[in-house]
RNA sequence: GGGCCCGUGGCCCAGCCUGGAUAGGGCGGCAGCCUCCUAAGCUGUAGAUCGGGGGUUCAAAUCCCCCCGGGCCCGCCA
């Protein structure tokens, strides 16, 4: 029924060097404590402290059930036993319900520490102390052979959200995109551009280059010389033909551009490309392949080598996972490993987000990677989206481009902005990019990976309620108060004494950001944050319905609890890779 | 046929890893709230055999088994 908090501590660099620890965790560690000395004084037995996370019930809470078989107690005396002892500077009250020990934390306490915390450390407040470790994020390694469609578009969303995470909880982290210059697509892709002399519009170039891409598809279908001259670049990318690759990479270098033209403009960059043929030239493919020849699992059909992996529980028609074929090139999988070992040398972590097709291939190159003892790489693999009407498909003209996704979204959010307010044409531009860029992300990263996505019109472009112009809106108003405030407006750290509910609550939820940056980058689930993002806001929301700050008596310390919520909500939305707008 | 994943009010999703207190949100429906810090907001209301069936347990949406429905995969393709 309930969370249990983060395994870990989440802590913090505040200055210089010098580590706070967040207020959640100080709370916690400071129950921990206490309760083993309660328990091992009461009743004479260590037990693991589990706490369930924060709920309508507790701000922490300790069920006393599994301790009732050693306790020889029921549930209820326990708690109610327990609860004598328990005090600190941080826990106000403790409460025996129902076999339970509810935990209030000091809300004077919380009210001074987090609007210390996030005063000191701004856009930082959130981060998680250096961990020391790199890790590598490979997200989206599209084929460039025409646009991103909205299916595709899953990969980079996800992949740089969980690059900006682990950025936050204390890792160095690089982005790569590996690019396939040896497959049959960009070959095709090749074939038509050399080949074909076509008609093409629009002003991008994935756009215009696909149709090269399709038509030399299906002449290859139906004109077998076609296929055979297409086989033929791939058999000299293969043999590391630098004429061939060259022309290959010249051929797919405009789609590519545009690729990630639709990436940028949803605010994601990648670090590093890495073509699949450097592995080849450089011969680190040849060098993988004599290595598993040497393991005990290598066999031979033909002239082809495959490992046998039935001694790692992998059966049926699977279980020969060919390494070459009979005239001993390479296969994909092949470079994948020779990929893997060579980032392995240059991280601790690697992390791999993929489409759910790729998990047969991907549990086979782990198993190698293990027989090769090297790093192997943690997958977040995520389900297709559909349409409605069935699978997406570029051939059977059934696809939404993502770049028609954000012209849509951003000219709905256009009138939107115009509809509400006036503006500058200019600033109304922009708040349209930004929001209509950003309920894409949202929309599509508010759900967890492995759950298939039904593309529909309506919920992509909704702005209301779970997205993020709903978000965003939370920290206009933050702006619009602080604005109207002036400078002198907000003191860093007026006298806490928050009262009243919502500010509270408020408080709660802007105390849990750096559990929330620890658990969803642990679990590698970014659904997790868009989620908090969202509870941030209605919290926020609620406050601003029952607490007036200008002009109120208590004008000082809820301006500087606004502050706090801006900067939050701000540093929530980065992680999210959504603009934090200031007006709308 | 075999393997992996998903199945929670009309619709979409969280909770499942690590079992516990009235199953949370959002959309849509209905009824309301702008002389007051931006109504992309807020309130109320109706609506749930947590796919079905067994089992484990003091306790199951959560763990185990079987079944049903959907997705993905099962090339010397990428």
């Amino acid at each position: 029924m309930h969370r249990q908090w983060p395994a870990s501590a989440s802590r913090c660099r505040c200055g210089f060097g010098v580590y706070m620890t967040y207020p959640y965790t100080a709370f916690r560690e400071e129950i921990h404590t206490a309760l083993a000395r309660a328990i091992r004084k009461e009743y004479g037995t260590d037990v693991a402290v589990r706490l369930e996370a924060p709920s309508e019930h507790a701000d922490a809470a300790f069920p006393c059930f599994p301790l009732a078989g050693v306790a020889k107690a029921s549930p209820r005396d326990i708690a109610r036993r327990l609860a004598a002892g328990m005090e600190g500077e941080w826990i106000d009250r403790v409460e025996a319900v129902n076999g339970y020990l509810n935990f209030f934390i000091c809300p004077e306490q919380l009210g001074r520490e987090v609007l210390s915390l996030v005063d000191a450390m701004g856009d930082r407040f959130g981060a998680l102390e250096d961990r020391g470790t790199s890790v590598i994020v490979e997200h989206t390694s599209a084929n460039p052979n025409g646009p991103l469609h909205v299916g595709r578009a899953r990969n980079p969303i996800i992949g740089d959200t969980l690059a900006r995470l682990f950025r936050w909880a204390g890792y160095r982290v690089e982005t790569q995109f590996y690019v396939d210059d040896m497959g049959k697509q960009v070959a095709t892709l090749l074939w038509g551009i050399r080949n074909l002399d076509l008609k093409t519009e629009g002003d991008k170039e994935d756009h215009r280059l696909v149709a090269y891409y399709q038509r030399a598809h299906a002449r290859a279908a139906e004109d077998e010389e076609v296929d055979e001259q297409i086989k033929d670049i791939i058999r000299r990318c293969e043999e590391g033909d630098p004429e061939a690759l060259g022309a290959v990479k010249e051929a797919y270098r405009g789609v590519l551009a545009g690729i990630l033209q639709s990436l940028e403009r949803i605010n994601i960059s990648i670090d590093s490309f890495v073509e699949e043929s450097r592995f080849v030239r450089e011969g680190t493919v040849q060098q993988v392949i004599q290595r598993l020849q040497e393991s005990p699992y290598a066999g031979r059909e033909g002239g082809a080598l495959y490992l046998d992996l039935e001694p790692f529980g992998v059966h049926g028609r699977n279980k020969k996972f060919f390494l070459t074929r009979t005239d001993g090139t390479s296969l994909y999988a092949t470079r994948d490993i020779a990929y893997h070992l060579w980032k392995a040398q240059q991280a601790d972590r690697l992390v791999n987000v993929l489409g759910e097709d790729h998990k047969l291939e991907a549990q086979l190159v782990e198993i190698a990677l293990t027989i090769l003892e090297t790093t192997v790489p943690v997958p977040v693999f995520y389900s297709f989206v559909s349409l409605p009407e069935g699978k997406m498909s570029t051939r059977r003209g059934r696809v939404v481009h993502l770049d028609d996704l954000i012209e849509e979204a951003v000219e709905r959010a256009h009138r939107e902005v115009k509809k509400r307010r006036e503006v500058p044409e200019e600033t109304a531009r922009h708040i349209a990019e930004k929001v209509g860029t950003g309920a894409i992300r949202y929309n599509i990263v508010k759900v967890r990976p492995e759950k298939a996505i039904t593309f529909r019109w309506e919920d992509a472009l909704n702005f209301e309620g779970q997205s993020a112009p709903f978000i965003q809106y939370a920290h206009a108003r933050c702006c619009s108060i602080l604005r109207k405030a002036g400078d002198a407006g907000v003191s860093p750290l007026p006298g806490s004494g928050f009262d009243h509910l919502q500010e509270i609550r408020l408080l709660k939820t802007i105390a849990l950001f750096p559990d929330v940056v620890e658990s969803s980058s642990q679990s590698c689930n970014p659904a997790a944050l868009a989620e908090y993002a969202h509870t941030l806001a209605a919290d926020f929301n609620l406050f601003y319905r029952d607490c007036q700050v200008l002009g109120s008596d208590r004008e000082e310390q809820r301006l500087a609890l606004v502050r706090a919520t801006q900067i939050t909500l701000r540093n929530a939305l980065e992680l999210l890779g959504i603009a934090a707008l200031e007006e709308m």
